[in-house]
RNA sequence: GCGGGUGUAGUUUAAUGGUAAAAUUAGAGCUUCCCAAGCUCUCGUCGUGGGUUCGAUUCCCAUCACCCGCUCCA
């Protein structure tokens, strides 16, 4: 059965999944609170995350670096250069360019007073001015001037407003790590290879943000900087991009949704030399989740040459000294959250009149694990010690209020796998019925042995 | 940021230049006791700010938010 986002977005705001920004004050564009049900989502998500991408890893460590870096990190990462854009708009038609591409694909580079990436605006608007370079879109020649869109959020450090303090948000989590490369690697006695995971928010000023929590300006991300020796690295990337793809598909994501797509030489980023995006297919089309990008040497090579730090690793064994390469594969939380949203989410058609709306949460992701749910509020008091027994190693929810069916339905419509309802006989032998939500099949379990088989399904 | 559209209970929809209604949800109670049952009661709405008007949810302007498209995307 077909879903859409509004679906998807409606359950969310109605079960506190996730709310939009700021409400009461008519909202932030594009920002968006994670409820009581979505914060327990996320935090699984990224749980699951590390555990496979650092915990049970042989090869990685953490970290958690600060949002607020020294701005020289900005310089030597290319974001300062990169992520500022000279924009063009066409009067005429209203469509918007970036200056320089515009330039790049009208002037041959022979005629250019020397590289796009170099030109001043006032350099780029002649150029345009002088080639009379046309709208792509409705061939007018009638533009705006160039205006800079920077895409970091700067603010300041100190209490007084000057260009001096002004310092930056991170646009990601990576440079934290490699500016923490030497530190992790000599305090940790690492051995190349072996990788650095963080995860942490990030901010970019995009300029179109949308499709729900798939694009905002604060985004959270799941970033692993594996390093390792030059010559290896197609063998690492290879390694990452299969550990990737396998971990989406062991949280239950179906094969059809998830889709690997190898960048063009043409669209690869400044610092890489091979990239995979992996893709999920979401009600409003395919997206990317996750960017799997070799970094060659690049960011610690930049970090040598701004810093004036060496960087280099020394092989003990053979005395050799190199800078490593990088494998970075990182994913989006929020993104990823949101596909396990949409891949969950289902409308089930029970008979005639009657529907159920389920998320199939794979169970290490389901926001509560399991809900209690006496048939009588006659049997709270011993229900309720059922709750509090299982409180201590599981997020569980407790229901007394409205008829049975009804407490089922809500607890299909968050994603908990397993209802245990306390009835009449429970008090006689001591055992509950377990009630999956994805197959309705039930089990009459005691409590000692409902421990041993929320412990078995909730494993990951 | 540009173009187009939309904004009425938590949700889905009505009506109206004279301060708004239904269903559903939510809460309380009765009843039932394993899949949205029934009955009674209750809470809850004109996105925000101006203007016109005796009076604006309705007309006008601005703003904010959302949706679609464009531009962009490390």
């Amino acid at each position: 059965m077909s879903k859409t986002m509004e679906q998807i977005v409606n359950l969310a705001k109605q079960r506190g999944i996730i709310f939009p920004g700021s409400e009461i004050y008519g909202g932030l564009a594009n920002t968006w609170d994670y409820g009581p049900i979505g914060v327990e989502l996320k935090n699984n998500v990224k749980k699951a995350w590390w555990k496979k991408f650092v915990q049970e890893s042989p090869y990685n460590v953490g970290l958690d670096a600060a949002i607020l870096m020294n701005p020289k990190t900005w310089e030597a990462s290319g974001h300062i250069t990169n992520f500022n854009d000279p924009m063009i708009d066409c009067k005429k038609c209203k469509s918007r360019f970036r200056a320089d591409k515009l330039i790049e694909a009208n002037i041959p580079q022979a005629e250019l007073p020397g590289p796009v990436d170099g030109l001043t605006f006032d350099t780029m608007a002649q150029l345009i001015e002088d080639h009379h370079i046309p709208c792509p879109e409705c061939g007018e020649h009638e533009f705006t001037s160039i205006r800079q869109f920077n895409l970091m959020f700067k603010t300041y450090q100190g209490v007084t407003e000057t260009a001096k303090d002004e310092i930056y948000l991170r646009p990601e989590t990576a440079q934290g790590i490699f500016v923490n490369f030497k530190n992790v690697q000599r305090t940790m006695r690492k051995k190349i290879p072996f990788g650095i995971g963080q995860v942490g928010k990030s901010f970019r000023n995009e300029i179109t943000p949308g499709n729900f929590t798939f694009r905002t300006r604060e985004f959270e991300q799941l970033e692993l900087e594996f390093f390792c020796k030059p010559g290896d690295d197609q063998k690492w990337f290879q390694y990452w991009r299969t550990f990737g793809y396998e971990w989406l598909k062991s949280l239950n994501v179906k094969e059809e949704n998830i889709r690997l797509r190898d960048h063009e030489k043409e669209e690869l980023p400044h610092y890489s030399n091979a990239t995979t995006d992996i893709e999920y297919l979401f009600p409003f089309g395919w997206g990317e989740l996750s960017s799997l990008s070799s970094r060659t040497d690049y960011d610690l090579r930049r970090h040598m040459e701004v810093s004036g730090q060496d960087l280099q690793y020394i092989d003990q064994n053979n005395n050799e000294r190199y800078i490593p390469y990088v494998i970075e594969p990182s994913l989006g939380a929020d993104r990823v959250t949101l596909a396990f949203l949409a891949e969950a989410y289902e409308e089930e058609t029970i008979s005639e009149k009657d529907t159920r709306t389920v998320l199939h949460f794979h169970p290490a992701l389901a926001p509560y694990k399991a809900a209690i749910l006496p048939l009588s509020k006659k049997l709270s008091e011993e229900a309720i010690a059922v709750y509090q027994e299982l409180a201590k190693d599981y997020m569980v929810d407790y229901d007394e209020t409205g008829s049975i069916g009804k407490r089922y339905r809500r607890q299909d419509e968050i994603g908990t796998p397993f209802c245990i309802t306390y009835d009449f006989d429970s008090k006689e032998d001591g055992k509950v019925t377990v009630r999956d939500r994805d197959t309705m099949d039930q089990e009459r379990l005691s409590i000692s042995e409902l421990a041993a088989f929320l412990k078995e399904k909730t494993a990951f």
